[in-house]
DNA sequence: TGCATAGTTCGATGCTAATCGAAACGTACA
DNA sequence: TGTACGTTTCGATTAGCATCGAACTATGCA
């Protein structure tokens, strides 16, 4: 009769705030151990296990063996996407809460979401992509055009390995800060990386993406705004 | 440091079975009272109380009063669309369930999602307004083309009506059967509603639509695909 | 004015789940 | 082979919260 239980089952899972804690901390996008996790989240590794185990068998994420470590991470875009939006909708609700701190502007400016950018910068990178087509909208799905495919292989991307891999190449993320959507994806991803390759952007506290002002000027060349 | 509590926060809201019920219910669209919930999800009047109370605070819901009457319902289109993203993601990994009884075969069909049309037929529809281009995309939000806000109108829908109301016109919501995108908004309400009207249409069990004969083929009619 | 019904508040109860200490298991490395 | 470290299992404890009975308030109707 009731889908509920899906509903709640879902629910509890997001519901504690260690695990909701784990789950914050691996939309970095980073695989982490399990013990770095507990140190990260300030439980002790027994709890960490119990957590962990519920969230792998709820399919939030995945592990992956290496040697004594294990190192879990994120299911998929699927879940950060998920993650994302639970984020946006509960920071537009909280308004008793002021976010307003010098790191919450950082964090709308660019974050990383799952190796991704998001944030102010990640919406002007879609909206610039978009605005020269490099990008196309497909049944409401973006996708390269073929002036996009030669824009992101002279960027540096090898995209034939993109697309042998097995996550789509091309997937939109809603942001929460700005409530637009940005690119995700393996290319939104390979994109990233080649900003950080480049030395435009490093990694700051939490999941905030700092600048350089080099970077940032490159950007602002490379992916104009109307 | 941690975005944490509010993830944390929605999550244990939904994470009740009780409160994942009724939210469940209030996705039907109408507006409901409190007792009317309560015998719904099988607690006494002071439970529902109390769990409406936290859903009301948590702003997933609204409340309207009339006379004794409590009248509650989802607070928007946004909490519409996230739970049936969440419902949708908790159907995919949730393998062990098998999905496959003639129930779940309507419900896929065709449903109802806060008054619009979801599910196959949900999805035909969108198709269709993209296909003839009544429906555009502007900035991944679609939006109507000048054809198209004369075609609604002869459709029978009060076009300046539904623009002084205060909730947008076009949304997209995702289809959690399909993985598709389809229409939602004031005029995706709008659209189901004449459909009611035209009897092309009635309820089922729970969420489900139930197209009748005339009504599927006036419906293909009216919305061909390719 | 009085009665019925809708909704709320309070307090007590019981269940579920998070937590950690202790101890085991498994892998790496010397 | 032994030691160190990452991870897991088990059991006991505890805290939070859903639930309901009982009593209260508020609204509508006769």
């Amino acid at each position: 009769m009731q889908s509920s239980p899906n509903l709640a089952r879902i629910g509890a899972l997001l519901g504690d705030n260690t695990r909701a804690q784990m789950l914050s901390t691996l939309m970095h996008g980073q695989a982490l151990t399990a013990s770095e996790l507990a140190r990260d989240a300030g439980v002790t590794a027994q709890t960490a296990t119990s957590h962990l185990a519920k969230l792998l068998d709820g399919g939030l994420l995945t592990v992956h063996k290496q040697g004594r470590h294990k190192y879990f991470a994120l299911a998929g875009e699927e879940v950060a996407s998920l993650l994302e939006s639970l984020m946006g909708f509960s920071a537009a609700s909280d308004s008793k809460r002021v976010f307003t701190g010098p790191r919450d502007k950082a964090m709308r400016k660019a974050r990383v979401c799952y190796n991704h950018l998001a944030g102010d910068m990640g919406i002007r990178l879609y909206d610039s992509l978009m605005h020269q087509e490099l990008l196309l909208l497909r049944d409401g799905t973006p996708a390269l055009s073929q002036k996009g495919e030669k824009f992101v292989t002279e960027f540096g991307i090898d995209l034939p390995a993109l697309r042998a891999g097995k996550s789509p190449l091309c997937r939109s993320c809603l942001d929460w800060s700005e409530r637009r959507t940005h690119l995700a994806g393996s290319l939104g991803r390979a994109l990233y990386t080649c900003m950080e390759e480049r030395r435009w952007v490093k990694r700051g506290d939490g999941r905030t993406v700092i600048f350089t002002a080099r970077g940032e000027r490159e950007f602002n060349a490379a992916f104009p705004v109307s």
